[in-house]
DNA sequence: GGAACCTTCACCCGAAAGTATGAAAATTGC
DNA sequence: GCAATTTTCATACTTTCGGGTGAAGGTTCC
């Protein structure tokens, strides 16, 4: 309804997630900075105290590996979004679900009906329907089975 | 009717999962092994021939880095899926899944409706839906969209 | 301040799905 | 061959979904 007439041009509305994403790059530069300038000031130490080798070399491996891990934790858990609904999702078409419509769109992944839905958010049936509505038509589908089988390819719902 | 009255004495089917995790935990030792071993013939290299000091450490800082990039990543997504106390949640009853209604169910996780199955298979829509609600029986579940959610922790379909 | 969108809710109607019950062929296992 | 199952199909009924249309209030951005 809202968007079979409109031939959507832009959508502007997901500069706050390129914000936070450009933070994020810039904070994980200055992680990797730093760790660099650390492996420098070892190097010195080292040079300076002619400390083992041995040491030295486990101290930089132990140190990246940490780094490594920490990294790849933070990436790994960037996957798996739970309980809020999370930011807007980009989808082929440049149409996104609204938060509202992930969070319903979760919770029919996990089998509920528009009813029940409905209940656990405190909102109308139709109210609900709605948002269905919106998600099939912005995912290009018209069942909630088809939706859910394309939300799990687009990775919106595990 | 088909499905209250037996025992089913066969499933011998779990125990692959701890193989699998076995086969895991041995693999990741092997590869921290090839890690110290491809580390040590680096040391090696380096003693015989003289190899700069800055290369050594970035390769060893960089390998260690990939290494732990990629346990952290591993452990990142093992965390996840656990949210829900799903630990021996496995079989809800002791009862498996026949040919045909496996061939059912994944259709219904292609998103067709019963109509559109029965279409396929050649067959009438009154035995789709017979089908489907045996599916519904052994997984437990009373609606396609849960029946989809269990066959899937079940890994019957993906 | 208006455009575009999100969120909420309403009503109606037809289609799809689910529930209950039954039963006849085909198959598989012993 | 016989029993157990699976597979097939049926009727009848209720519930849930999907699609259409409309609308009011709120936000975000230009």
């Amino acid at each position: 309804m809202l968007l079979t007439k409109k031939p959507q041009v832009k959508t502007t509305r997901n500069s706050k997630s390129k914000k936070e994403f450009y933070k994020y790059i810039i904070f994980m530069g200055l992680l990797l900075a730093c760790a660099i300038a650390l492996l420098k000031s070892f190097e010195y130490y080292y040079f300076s105290y002619k400390l083992r080798t041995d040491v030295y070399i486990g101290l930089t491996a132990f140190l990246f590996l940490c780094l490594g891990i920490f990294l790849g934790l933070k990436v790994g858990k960037k996957k798996n979004p739970d309980e809020k609904p999370s930011l807007p999702v980009k989808l082929p078409l440049n149409l996104e679900l609204s938060t509202r419509e992930i969070e319903v769109l979760k919770l029919i992944s996990e089998g509920l009906t528009n009813q029940e839905i409905a209940d656990k958010l405190y909102l109308s049936l139709n109210t609900i329907k709605s948002h269905t509505n919106s998600i099939y038509i912005k995912l290009g589908v018209n069942r909630r089975t088809q939706a859910l089988e394309k939300a799990r390819k687009l990775q919106i719902v595990p």
